[in-house]
DNA sequence: ATTATTTATTAAGCTTACTTAACTTTGTCT
DNA sequence: AGACAAAGTTAAGTAAGCTTAATAAATAAT
């Protein structure tokens, strides 16, 4: 079995890549699992001889098949946790994902599949993060883009939020901006790239980097 | 933070003591937590140094309040998993303790309490198992005696399963013997103090090492 | 009471998962 | 191209939680 430490390194790997579009690099891991950089080289090599990604001194960490599989099966554990602490136990979405966290490291298949049936097989979590399905397979939302790719006058909806760390976490809460929520574009900014958006009634600004972390739908 | 190491080997000074009567030795502990005698040793100190239990080479662990504090707690943690795995997820019987083993650690008070309402405040685990209150306080079946206190002829039910390991836990099982069910002592044999129990219909033999892990209620 | 046996402890050593300090490689800037 | 900053790695060391082998204390048996 894998120990925790394996599973948030293989995880954290994956997202980074994955959901946020960043490189796997020491510094970039290093910052997201809050270790050192030489904490992650080892373990980066130690994962290697494992066969479960390919680690070459300098280079971008690639996940392996065998590294993907585990990488999926923690996501899936914890977004199955996320979606049944939200809407069974009406813990809200600030704190789900940091219970998610512990729980996504001692959950049996079993366990697994009776939350998953409980459920009624969701594929998106409170977050609308997809939910991997037993097979492995990550369902997209269709047509969903980041905010950072909308112009002026665009009107669309929220999909799904990327919660990297503690503090966009609390700017999503602060600005009440979340899944299924109906916005406009007011301006969007050349010189930083930065936009203004009704949100709700509200008047936001956001930064690029937040924008990045907002996946919506437009309504024609 | 206690880890889980340090919560497992407080939660079974505990239980060996107070569940099971046995004495907290080195010896029961090696067996029950299924390491060498020396980690236990070394383990005392440890949290002697924290003043969690007080150890005296060659003698019995004693808990201090501290260290009763906590495993009360992760007991009452793992009792309050095992119930909502049973009642919600429907988990069985033989599967929700070792659930509940690795589940005990990762739950914040939040999440506990969360729980704890959801259940409306059990009393009881679903093998009879006190479940600790948020105070720290153990309600006590009323009238209950072990097994092996009862004489030919004596009529109950059983209100209380102690699954201190997996063999017992199999025989429960196999045989039937769960909480709530009726039964009458039709034999105690003196030579060993076994005894013959018809338990629902069925004949069963049980050794008085079985015995003192059935607690029941004698029906007048 | 002495011996034998069980039980517990000490000693030495291992693995995992980290740390900081020093050094090396890579990429950028002029 | 050379210098420099940023990023990454190597080296050495630590704490937790274990292990086995050897030793000592407590308990039971004769």
């Amino acid at each position: 079995m894998n120990s925790i430490s394996v599973e948030n390194f293989l995880k954290n790997v994956f997202t980074l890549k994955y959901d946020e579009g960043e490189k796997a690099s020491t510094s970039n891991l290093s910052v997201r699992l809050g270790i050192s950089g030489p904490a992650i080289t080892d373990m980066a090599k130690k994962l290697a001889a494992k066969d479960l990604l390919i680690y070459e001194p300098y280079k971008e960490l690639q996940l392996t098949d065998a590294g993907k599989n585990v990488a999926i099966k923690v996501i899936r554990r914890h977004r199955i946790w996320e979606m049944f602490l939200h809407q069974v136990l009406d813990l809200d979405l600030t704190e789900v994902h940091n219970e998610a966290e512990l729980l996504e490291h001692q959950t049996s298949d079993n366990l697994l599949e009776k939350l998953d049936e409980y459920l009624n097989f969701p594929e998106f979590d409170p977050h609308g993060d997809p939910i991997p399905q037993a097979d492995g397979s990550i369902i997209k939302h269709k047509n969903a883009i980041k905010l950072d790719q909308l112009s002026n006058g665009d009107k669309g909806t929220i999909v799904r939020l990327i919660y990297a760390d503690e503090e966009v976490q609390q700017l999503f809460e602060h600005y009440k901006i979340e899944t299924g929520a109906s916005f406009k574009i007011l301006k969007v900014f050349k010189l930083d790239k930065s936009m203004e958006v009704d949100l709700n009634g509200n008047k936001i600004h956001l930064s690029q980097t937040i924008q990045k972390r907002i996946f919506c739908k437009i309504i024609e």
